[in-house]
DNA sequence: TTAAGCTCC
DNA sequence: AATCTGGAGCTTAAT
């Protein structure tokens, strides 16, 4: 049986657009997550149930709605949302380049057109599928014609038939009818009969069969109270089914067999798509897309008119000299496991000539010999990894000159992709993957599949060249060179030298110390289980609601999307009401750091004994370095159970741990940014801000100020960086929102320079798109303009806080590559091995200690030059629970 | 793969 | 009328 598939396009559309957390806008300002959505659908839809005919039904914009009768009808629907309707003619554009036919017919709703297309699809023998996400289509179903509903997201399907309709509602599609005309439908302004709902309705048209009967036969409704209400609204019941009853017979411009799928028109296609900036619907149209390479590129650039020499024993090694004062390509051949162990077989370096040294022909000293004579800096993409692979060999590196993905981040702090493919798919408009010599198939070097590929080397170095061209320009025009050059350049090697170093991790302590957890949590388990009277998964969010909701019936807060809420801010509230409370806090807390921090630290310590994690520096949208693999950025630290964790890292013989940390360095960044007098003079005061705020805001004198006042003071404190409201803060402080809403305004009052500041960034990013750090590295906000409440307020919130985050992270990187610089000059025995977002951790030769504390703190002090002074903490101790 | 929960700054 | 603190990563259950 022939299939075809109908949508209703303003729904599926509208669903789509919901369905995306955040807005999706393109450089050009054109909002697109609407269609990105809708086009996942359409493609989830061939995928699933390849379809031969096809069309999508839109209502089209008419005066002449076809129930002039009733005049509420539709009139508290919601206006379409302007950044949606402006992605309505593009869909509609897309839909003609995919060859799918458009159903508009003035004065009818899609429903109806839909309905008609049905009728006279399942007429001529084929099997029609409706696509919506209106439950009105409910009566459109048959054996034959199926409706299929979007759930949520926006590649999941319910389909119903006939079948499904009865079993799931008790109902036939036409009894469907019958039901909406009683219980009437709000969203469409159906009145129904007033007072009867969903399970009246069907109680009445299980005993009549039909509305029409459920009329005729009033009197033998047996409740007197729903007889009255039926009798009373006849009228109204029967003009509610007409409203509710979808046309079936709309004249069409067009038969069925204009809906038949064609091959899409791709060239038109590919330019909406580029316009659209839609890359993976890009990737997905694969050969069929018209590529072609964007202005100023051509794939010719890419050939190799060079000498190629295979560097196989020591003395060809002159020829490396060559390499003299140049921007040099350089990466491996070989392997890298997360552990830190690998198997490389070759360093690959080009500038004009390409140079492959074999590592298993050559020494490390020789090669070392020779990079040591000449002066040369590396560039490529993602050079952090070739790097930590050279500290790891003891091979000698250079600083960097250029990284392309570095760069890219820095141009675009939202990319979710930065891989070398992705770049320049976007960039230069070409497809390394295509154009792969010998069928190299995956672009990492270190997939143990490129030996001895010269060919390889010599396409990334000239895509690296080709970017790198492309992206100076514009890190030039959009005012980037600063952040780049002076912040996140010289980072690299920070940070490739930090996961060389990694940090001592005592695997058994850890072993130890998961032990006694596991001891306890079974103890905690078996008394639960004695507790709830049965036993069940814990770890079960939604068994675990059953149990302390349903069974012991405790009250129960927010409820999530499924289910009930028991997150500990829920379970905190009830821990008096039943025992089995406290002690799922507890087994939550053991098994938390049994199974992240015991069980998932072990097998990440290499054969060294040393963790050696992964710092990302093309993740977070603040300029935040962010770690992984483990994170050693969240190890616990505020409760003392989980801080004993922190035991199991420590320093190496002969080694001592140096920690030091910013003090308050968010807010006074805040403090310099924003120019506050009184933020500024509480800083040089050197005294405790907090209580200072609540002494200010509170208009009393410092010694007045009470622990309860000073703690409201920090949490404001905090707000006013994150961009928090009073109804947060009244959460947060435990006051109503009133008294809230008054710390608010009065701390504003206070800080008018802070009020000042605030606004200003929310009307700058408004104006240009995007937030701006003392050095200038940039965020865009799409969401500052959305018409959504909800979204226009996180655009504001993210308008004020990154700035402050952003260049405090700018600020700590400065001194990491200070610090990492005057380390490896003139203490190589000590080494930068740990950064927590306003904390830098040194593994520092114990001879050197003085020096090395003293380095740190004025690295860290004097990386920037603020209105108010940089204040460090400093701490020093053997291991890392005791450096406090 | 996503949601819910937890850890950190 | 709404809504309700920023930035990360990892583990488990459930789909």
């Amino acid at each position: 049986m022939k299939r075809i598939v109908i949508i209703d396009g303003n729904s599926l559309i509208n669903r789509a657009f919901y369905a995306m957390q955040r807005p999706m806008i393109t450089s050009e300002g054109i909002y697109t997550q609407g269609i990105y959505g809708f086009l996942n659908m359409l493609n989830k839809i061939e995928d699933d149930y390849s379809p031969e005919y096809m069309a999508v039904a839109f209502d089209l914009k008419d005066p002449t709605f076809r129930h002039k009768e009733y005049e509420g009808y539709k009139a508290g629907r919601k206006p379409m949302p302007p950044e949606l309707a402006m992605e309505m003619p593009i869909l509609k554009d897309i839909l003609k380049a995919l060859n799918i036919r458009i159903l508009e017919v003035p004065g009818y709703e899609a429903d109806d057109i839909i309905g008609t297309v049905s009728r006279i699809a399942e007429e001529q023998g084929m099997e029609p599928m409706i696509f919506t996400g209106d439950k009105d289509a409910l009566q459109l179903t048959s054996d034959i014609t199926k409706v299929v509903f979007t759930k949520k997201g926006v590649t999941d399907f319910d389909l119903y038939d006939r079948e499904k309709m009865l079993e799931r509602y008790g109902l036939t599609p036409e009894q469907f009818i019958d039901l909406k005309g009683i219980m009437g439908d709000s969203s469409d302004c159906i009145p129904g009969i007033p007072g009867i709902g969903e399970k009246g309705g069907i109680e009445l048209l299980t005993q009549f069969g039909s509305l029409e009967n459920v009329l005729e036969h009033s009197d033998e409704i047996t409740k007197p109270a729903m007889r009255k209400k039926v009798e009373e609204n006849a009228d109204l019941a029967r003009l509610s089914k007409h409203l509710a009853t979808i046309v079936r017979d709309v004249p069409l411009d067009c038969g069925i067999e204009d809906m038949v799928l064609t091959e899409p028109d791709y060239e038109e296609l590919t330019a909406i798509y580029k316009k659209l900036e839609f890359k993976s619907f890009l990737k997905r149209l694969g050969s069929h897309a018209v590529t072609e390479a964007k202005a100023g590129f051509s794939p010719e650039e890419l050939e190799f008119k060079g000498e190629k020499y295979v560097i196989g024993d020591q003395h060809e090694l002159w020829h490396l000299y060559e390499l003299r004062g140049k921007d040099v390509f350089v990466t491996l051949f070989g392997e890298i496991t997360h552990v830190g162990v690998l198997g490389v077989d070759g360093v690959f370096f080009e500038a004009k000539d390409a140079y492959y040294v074999d590592l298993r022909l050559v020494s490390i000293e020789a090669l070392n010999e020779v990079l040591n004579e000449i002066d040369m800096r590396f560039f490529g993409h993602d050079i952090k990894e070739t790097l930590y692979a050279m500290y790891r060999l003891g091979i000698v590196t250079k600083d960097v000159a250029f990284d392309t993905s570095i760069a890219e981040y820095c141009l675009d702090v939202s990319r979710k992709d930065y891989s070398l493919r992705s770049v320049c798919l976007d960039r230069l408009g070409f497809d390394p993957y295509e154009n792969m010599p010998e069928g190299g198939a995956q672009l990492s070097m270190f997939s143990g599949q490129h030996r001895y590929n010269i060919s390889l080397g010599n396409l990334y170095a000239g895509l690296s060249r080709a970017l790198r061209r492309s992206q100076e320009a514009e890190l030039r025009e959009k005012g980037l060179e600063r952040v780049f050059y002076e912040c996140e350049l010289p980072l690299i090697s920070v940070l490739a030298s930090m996961e060389d170093a990694g940090i001592i991790c005592d695997g058994d302590y850890l072993d130890e110390f998961g032990k006694n957890l596991a001891k306890e949590s079974e103890a905690l388990e078996k008394d639960i289980y004695e507790l709830a009277g049965e036993e069940f998964n814990i770890k079960s969010t939604i068994q675990l609601g059953e149990i302390l909701f349903e069974k012991l019936k405790l009250p129960h807060g927010k409820k999530t999307k499924r289910g009930y809420s028991t997150n500990a801010e829920v379970l905190e509230k009830i821990r008096d009401e039943h025992p089995i409370v406290d002690k799922i806090l507890e087994y939550r807390n053991l098994t938390k750091l049994a199974s992240t921090y015991v069980e998932g630290m072990k097998p990440l310590i290499a054969d060294d004994g040393r963790i050696h994690c992964h710092f990302q520096q093309t993740v977070t949208q603040t300029g935040r370095i962010s770690c992984t693999e483990p994170n050693l950025q969240n190890i616990p630290v505020r409760q003392e159970l989980g801080r004993k964790i922190r035991r199991a890292f420590h320093a190496g013989e002969g080694k001592i741990l140096v920690g030091a940390d910013y003090s308050q360095i968010e807010l006074r960044v805040l403090a310099h940014l924003s120019g506050d007098e009184a933020l500024i003079e509480a800083f040089n005061n050197n005294e405790d801000i907090h209580r200072m705020t609540a002494a200010r805001v509170l208009g009393i004198p410092l010694e007045e100020v009470r622990p309860i006042d000073r703690s409201r003071a920090k949490a404001v404190n905090f707000g006013v960086i994150y961009g928090m409201s009073s109804f947060g803060l009244s959460e947060e402080i435990n006051v109503t929102r009133k008294e809230a809403e008054a710390y608010i305004k009065e701390y504003f009052n206070k800080h008018p320079g802070v009020k000042a500041y605030m606004d200003e960034q929310v009307r700058l990013a408004k104006e240009r798109g995007y937030s701006e750090t003392i050095l200038g590295r940039k965020r865009r906000i799409n969401e500052i303009s959305a018409s959504n409440f909800m979204v226009r307020q996180l655009g504001e919130r993210l308008a004020m806080n990154t700035p402050i985050q952003g260049s405090a992270a700018d600020i700590i990187k400065i001194a990491m590559n200070r610090v990492h610089a005057e380390l490896t000059e003139k203490h190589p025995g000590s080494r930068l091995i740990l950064q927590v977002h306003d904390e830098l951790i040194i593994e520092a030769d114990i001879n050197e200690l003085d020096e090395i504390r003293e380095l740190l703190t004025r690295n860290m002090q004097e990386a920037m030059e603020l209105k108010v002074k940089l204040l460090v903490d400093l701490n020093t101790a053997d291991n890392w629970y005791d450096l406090k």
